[in-house]
DNA sequence: AATATTTGTTAGATAGATCTAACTTTGTAC
DNA sequence: GTACAAAGTTAGATCTATCTAACAAATATT
């Protein structure tokens, strides 16, 4: 069985490869805030595992048996947002430090009895879909705000960023997921958007702030 | 902070202190399962951060601090155990396992929620007293069925085993916390009893039964 | 009290996860 | 197409938590 290390590389393989494609060495290192030999000699491990594949100097890659266990983990993760927001009150901001922790707990019947009580979720509580105990996920492909026409109304259905410092501004601007916002204007200068959302009211969203909110078409 | 490893320690040196008085490394390497060189070294670790005292050759004991960190360890346990119990629909014989990973996640509002959701509980779901946040416990000294006279009426209050054995012997006999016991008779033989109770059910039960089953008497 | 048993200690080895320093390969830029 | 920068690798050290083997102290037995 996975060490919890293994474990989060494995996780954070798995979530790099879904938000860039290929994942190498320098990119693993920063994002798991170790040192690129530490990286190395660790993948070396996972390879004797089965669990990646890897070349020198090609990126790595996550076996099937990687992708799985990668997704189970992710799994927790995500449950553990769910059940932290919707049965015990949490904020979205508050939930990922927690989730990071539980995640690593090995207890099959802990993790059926939140997707229970929660009514088996598809997706977290910043609308990224909860792989199936099988670990298998729907890749939902969404559109970012920043591509939506000025005009067009969209729905907010989730986030690529869940830092809590974003979700923390997300607060602020009461922006919560479901809400139908249109696009007043774009800026040309610096790509800033006007959108109007719910009752009424209407903010200036930067061009940052747009890439990281996913949106989809009202049908 | 602790590591996980140092958290089990001093869980383990706080339960065995309050169950026999004093702490020997035998003991402990006994209970976790770990040889007696490395209790050794692990109990020096522990001492340079004041959380043992300890000389050659003699019991080890908590220090205050140690006492302190102990009982909040202990707290997370229990809470999550009462959690697991009366929020999520586990059986009192299931929820140790989990507990024991659970007791080392650090987010002091997870508790703390958990705390409120179950109404500020002062007891496990084995009767076991939950130290306050300042990890503070009351002691209870309940009797042990053994010790009780043939005639006598008590209620079970507690155990002083709370592996998943004894449990599921406790739920294929319906014996519940809180339930009225009668003591009916002795045997001199073999120290068991014959017991009845609730619905005028009556068992007999071994002398390591009653030694494990801690009564309060009737008011 | 002498001896045997249990308990505890020391020394030294190992495995996992990390680091730094030094070197190599790959990719980029002029 | 050489040269520089970025990315990756190797080697070797460190720290934690563990082990076994060998020895020492304390306790129990006769």
């Amino acid at each position: 069985m996975a060490s919890s290390t293994e474990e989060n590389y494995l996780k954070i393989l798995f979530n790099l490869t879904h938000e860039k494609g290929e994942v190498n060495i320098s990119e693993l290192s920063s994002q798991l805030g170790v040192s690129m030999p530490t990286v190395n000699s660790m993948i070396k491990n996972l390879q004797k595992s089965d669990l990646v594949h890897y070349e020198k100097y090609k990126p790595v890659t996550l076996s099937e048996k990687g992708k799985k266990t990668a997704a189970l983990i992710v799994r927790k993760h995500r449950l553990t947002e769910m059940f932290l927001v919707n049965k015990m009150g949490f904020g979205w901001e508050e939930v990922h430090q927690i989730a990071e922790q539980v995640e690593h707990i090995h207890a099959p019947k802990f993790f059926e009895r939140m997707d229970e009580m929660l009514g088996f979720p598809t997706v977290d509580p910043h609308g990224s879909p909860i792989p199936d105990k099988h670990g298998r996920m729907q890749e939902l492909h969404y559109k970012n705000l920043s591509q939506v026409k000025p005009g067009n109304q969209v729905i907010l259905v989730a986030l690529a960023d869940s830092s809590s410092d974003f979700l923390e501004f997300l607060n602020s601007r009461k922006l919560k997921l479901g809400m139908e916002l249109k696009i007043l204007s774009k800026e040309t200068y610096d790509q800033s958007m006007i959108v109007s959302y719910e009752n009424q009211q209407s903010e200036t969203l930067s061009e940052k702030v747009c890439e990281k909110l996913l949106v989809r078409s009202v049908e």
